[in-house]
DNA sequence: CAATATGGCGCG
DNA sequence: AAAGCGCGCCATATTG
């Protein structure tokens, strides 16, 4: 038995089934308002696999429950109830199944109701899979694929298919046990789920729009789903011949480093190595440590040989450090990006990637198989990878930025009127930081950085950087440093390191900022405040972060949780404008009116791409959209840099 | 053999 | 590493 509860007679249909109880079927599934479904596919890959086998729960007026399994020649049956918009449909992992069904020929047009994303905003820190979260909510557990249709050879391509094509000739009621378990279980979830959501209050901007968290799913996560499937769906075009050309030569030079390394030893070493590595170095060499690795679960610290330690092995002369460097920043983007990118192209030069909306704890996304939210930026990669990213012939990109906008919603959370004065003026932020924080007049600090870029073009002699203009840029730096480093709680030993001063020089440093912007100061007590008093941090549109550490006795994890709570405002309410600027321009349909596409979102950038008659057409849209993504406008003006072209690159 | 842990590093 | 937040992926080493 799978289930260690009482449950209702799985039916199993297919096109050999009788006529009228297919009909009789799919009349009862026609008049339910809300059913769960799951599919059994041909396997994992979203752009290629398709539909097997198909799984429906739902409940009856009268109570009893139905689930049942069909085979994947009945989809075509139920078209009519698929493409009807009004209709709620229940997954769990709803994009997945989504896209397995249009593999399969079928659109479903209804609302995604995904019990995983549900399952997030309830319990963030716990796993979203199926099986984990039926056991948490309902206290069942039962059998997974493997223990159900036996040993199975995961090397073959085709085992979960072979798998399940076997089940259904030998075993058809096994079969249709398992598979509707699934959506049996998505069901149950789904009513736990939404009776606690109801439940679950919050507190937003918005009382009355978003009062608790189940309003949240409803009229943002649930759109959310179904705008992140059409940009998975759409996926990225990728320039092959731009990465294998550049295959060989990155190549060659990794190899060129890997002999050098080897002679500078005097025997074999695997740079990829830390062990060998750290034999080496500290062994052979005899150097002492600086610096040391965190420690995993066995808290075991060893000398560290990460950037940071190669950099100071550099400037204390050990050539090895540098060669090191060099092979880790090469073998790094071959891996991962030359390489690992050409693994996930699609037969029509594409890759989609999964954005994930239920792994962030602060609502963002994540995006993996490939991560395309990590690709190198162009002014750190000589190699230029984003290059590769580029559209079919006769359209273009558009990339759209938003300008610092975390420091913008910190400025406006804080309703800190001097910063915001800055943004209203048109100002750079830190240079007005700067001007207000160090008490320099703006024009100076904005000279000193012309000044600074023309020595160091040659327009300019040297000695135009006198002691000021280097004060001034300074100043910049250093407000810089502390602007972002405030957001995540920095201390003031990382500050000085980083910029190079005293521990004592970087202290006085933050207090003379948070002395100068006592609003934000105050917006960091009361985010910490908020967090003791009710347990959670939340946003702007009421997402909201459990953080018990708050209360911790352990200085590591309440300190840890302070920061969490100071940053969940702003980087949360970051992703809630970024999630809301997609949804407002996937209303603004500019596929049906333009033929463009929203293809990918890297946290506070959005990429288009469409025909290129019509991009001067859909770009002052966009930018409507990114620019009032909430329901009222905060105090600050959200500014998006915005730009065409036929690379990621070109239209940046 | 596969799954997991670790160090390291790419992005916002 | 440092009171720096949030992610995913690579290679190697270890564990089962």
């Amino acid at each position: 038995m799978s289930w260690n509860i009482e449950m209702p007679d799985a039916v199993w249909l297919s096109g050999d089934s009788p006529a009228h109880e297919i009909q009789e079927f799919v009349n009862e599934v026609a008049d339910c308002k809300e059913v769960a479904i799951d599919t059994e596919t041909t396997g994992l890959n979203i752009s290629k696999d398709t539909v097997l086998y198909w799984s429906v729960a739902w409940y009856r007026p009268n109570g009893s429950t139905v689930r049942a399994c069909l085979r994947a020649d009945l989809l075509y049956r139920f078209e009519d109830i698929f493409h009807e918009k009004d209709r709620n449909w229940i997954f769990c992992n709803a994009k997945f199944d989504a896209h397995m069904c249009k593999n399969t020929g079928i659109d479903i047009d209804g609302e995604y109701h995904d019990i995983s994303v549900m399952h997030s905003l309830l319990y963030e820190e716990m796993p979203h899979g199926l099986k984990e979260m039926t056991a948490q909510l309902q206290g069942w557990k039962w059998r997974g694929f493997t223990d159900t249709f036996g040993k199975v050879d995961r090397k073959d391509p085709k085992w979960i298919q072979n798998a399940l094509i076997t089940a259904e000739k030998e075993n058809l009621a096994l079969l249709t046990e398992y598979a509707s378990n699934d959506a049996f279980g998505t069901l149950e979830n789904y009513r736990t789920l939404k009776a606690q959501l109801q439940e679950a209050g919050t507190w937003s901007l918005y009382p009355e729009l978003y009062g608790n968290l189940w309003d949240l799913f409803k009229k943002v996560e649930v759109p959310f789903t179904k705008v992140l499937w059409k940009c998975e769906r759409a996926g990225m075009r990728v320039d092959l011949g731009y990465l294998s050309a550049i295959e060989g030569p990155v190549k060659m030079e990794i190899e060129k480093l890997e002999r050098e390394l080897v002679r500078m030893r005097g025997k074999p070493v695997n740079p990829n190595s830390t062990m060998q590595l750290r034999q080496w170095f500290f062994e052979e060499l005899g150097i002492k440590p600086t610096k040391f690795t965190k420690g995993g679960a066995k808290g075991v610290k060893e000398p560290s040989l990460d950037f940071d330690a190669l950099t100071a092995l550099a400037d204390d002369g050990v050539t090895a450090a540098i060669a090191l460097l060099r092979y880790r920043d090469l073998t790094k983007l071959y891996g991962t990006y030359v390489i690992g990118l050409q693994d996930k192209v699609d037969q029509y030069s594409r890759v989609h990637t999964r954005f994930n909306q239920d792994v962030a704890r602060t609502g963002r996304l994540s995006s993996s198989d490939p991560n395309l939210q990590n690709i190198p930026s162009p002014d750190n990669d000589k190699f230029k990878i984003r290059k590769a990213f580029t559209c079919e012939p006769g359209n273009c990109l558009i990339v759209a930025d938003y300008e610092q906008l975390e420091m913008r919603l910190l400025a406006a959370a804080a309703m800190e009127q001097d910063m915001i004065d800055i943004f209203l003026k048109g100002w750079d932020i830190h240079m007005g930081n700067a001007s207000l924080v160090f008490g320099l007049p703006y024009e100076d600090i904005a000279n000193a950085k012309k000044t600074d870029k023309k020595v160091k073009e040659g327009l300019l002699p040297e000695s135009e950087m006198t002691e000021y203009v280097h004060k001034c840029l300074y100043a910049r730096q250093a407000a810089k440093t502390i602007g972002f480093g405030l957001n995540y709680g920095m201390g003031a030993k990382r500050l000085a390191a980083t910029l190079g001063r005293t521990v004592e020089e970087a202290e006085a440093l933050i207090d003379q900022y948070m002395s100068r912007y006592p609003t934000v100061k105050q917006f960091f007590k009361d985010s910490t405040n908020t967090a003791l008093e009710y347990g959670y941090a939340f946003t702007i549109l009421g997402r909201r972060r459990f953080l018990p550490g708050i209360k911790s006795n352990r200085m590591v994890d309440r300190s840890r949780a302070e920061r969490q709570a100071s940053n969940l405002p702003i980087q949360g309410t970051a992703a809630d404008v970024a999630k809301m600027a997609m949804i407002r321009c996937d209303e603004a349909n500019l596929h049906d009116r333009f033929g463009w596409h929203m293809i990918s979102q890297v946290h506070d950038e959005l990429i288009f791409e469409g025909p290129e008659e019509t991009v001067d057409d859909v770009i002052p849209i966009v930018r409507e959209c990114m620019m009032h993504p909430l329901p009222t406008d905060l105090a600050v003006p959200l500014t998006i840099s915005i730009g065409k072209g036929h690379t990621w690159v070109d239209a940046k």
